[in-house]
DNA sequence: AAAGAATGTCTCAGTAATGGGACATTCTTT
DNA sequence: AAAGAATGTCCCATTACTGAGACATTCTTT
């Protein structure tokens, strides 16, 4: 997906440390300019040009890498075991895992002027990512394992407000990933009745 | 705090709204253009530098507001009884009723380029609004009312990443405040081992 | 209805952000 | 060490955002 057919690895690295220093800045401010991303990713605006015709590209790009990694960690921990609980837990880690992604993807499908509409490629796309989360919720709440009083949405939110504080723990009180994955799971799988 | 000494009830009233509008517009996009605000807000751009000079004058008066908010909200839930337990809830209520001011407020402490100092004024005014609330929570968990498994710290963060999913549901889903309430209070009391 | 206050409209100059050309420099590979 | 790839430097045209003057319009108050 670079800017012709074949690429040598540089340009892939290059490409990749592009996109993850936009989901890192994107995520704190929207309309950062480029040339932050670019500080980011310790390369000059010039070179990120190269990569990405304009800012939508470049955001495009992100939506893509954000919604692969997610949905893929989401599918790997859901078919890691067959323990529903355990599934559960090894999809929030999952989602702590995802860090910035994560967060970045529910965000750009909460910011109030995004009207959600599964025609829509981008967000049938987030829905599939969450598809099978949310399925396995209902199952949960259905076996009686989670309280009968919180909604699947409220679970849902519930879940992304707890994944950004793990997040957060780790990158602003250099928390280790296992604690905050630890103390994410002890507070939100309480947190939903569990 | 209009451009004059004195000024009219409506002056206060436009100023206000903008403010609140750019608290929204901010929260989501710290970099929005102004117009963004100014149609939020429903007035002209032209109207809004008439309020505030630049956008530095406009955050800052932003910041003002949300310290002040956030700060009576807190200080009055915990003036409003003696019972621990209830002053924590009541806490929390005051978190989610001051919705997106919260969450702002949050926001612009972790972000990852904002290096906490107490010798700065607008820290210092952060740290006093949370300040209350930290020493109660510590004095919960040495009473052994909280679980002595997780940190101060992650408490707080836990609290803002549960408010922010209670504004969230409430703008998103459209829940209401008291559903919202409700729920957030049951994830968080069980989340933090209460 | 008249006076005054507040906002809107139109305009424009100043500034910041963007996208990309031309060439130099550095890094990789052989 | 030479060739080719990738990036950096310097530059410039275009566009977007900003802040404010001048005046028209609307709203408030009396």
């Amino acid at each position: 997906m670079g800017h012709s057919f074949f690429c040598s690895d540089n340009m892939k690295d290059t490409e990749q440390s592009i996109i993850e220093a936009a989901i890192l800045i994107f995520n704190e401010d929207l309309s950062a300019p480029l040339e932050k991303v670019a500080e980011q990713a310790q390369v000059t605006r010039r070179t990120l040009h190269r990569y990405f015709k304009d800012r939508n590209e470049l955001m495009k790009s992100c939506k893509n890498e954000i919604r692969k990694a997610c949905h893929i960690a989401m599918q790997n921990a859901y078919n890691s075991t067959e323990d529903p609980i355990q599934r559960l837990e090894r999809m929030f880690y999952a989602g702590v895992e995802c860090g910035t992604k994560d967060t970045f993807l529910h965000k750009l499908h909460t910011l109030h002027d995004h009207e959600h509409q599964s025609h829509d490629q981008e967000c049938s796309d987030y829905d599939d990512t969450f598809s099978i989360w949310k399925t396995h919720l209902k199952f949960l709440q259905k076996q009686g394992l989670i309280s009968p009083m919180v909604t699947i949405d409220w679970v849902h939110q519930l879940f992304q407000g707890i994944v950004a504080a793990s997040v957060t723990s780790r990158n602003n009180a250099a928390m280790q990933l296992n604690d905050v994955k630890k103390l994410g799971w002890f507070s939100f799988s309480r947190g939903i009745g569990l």
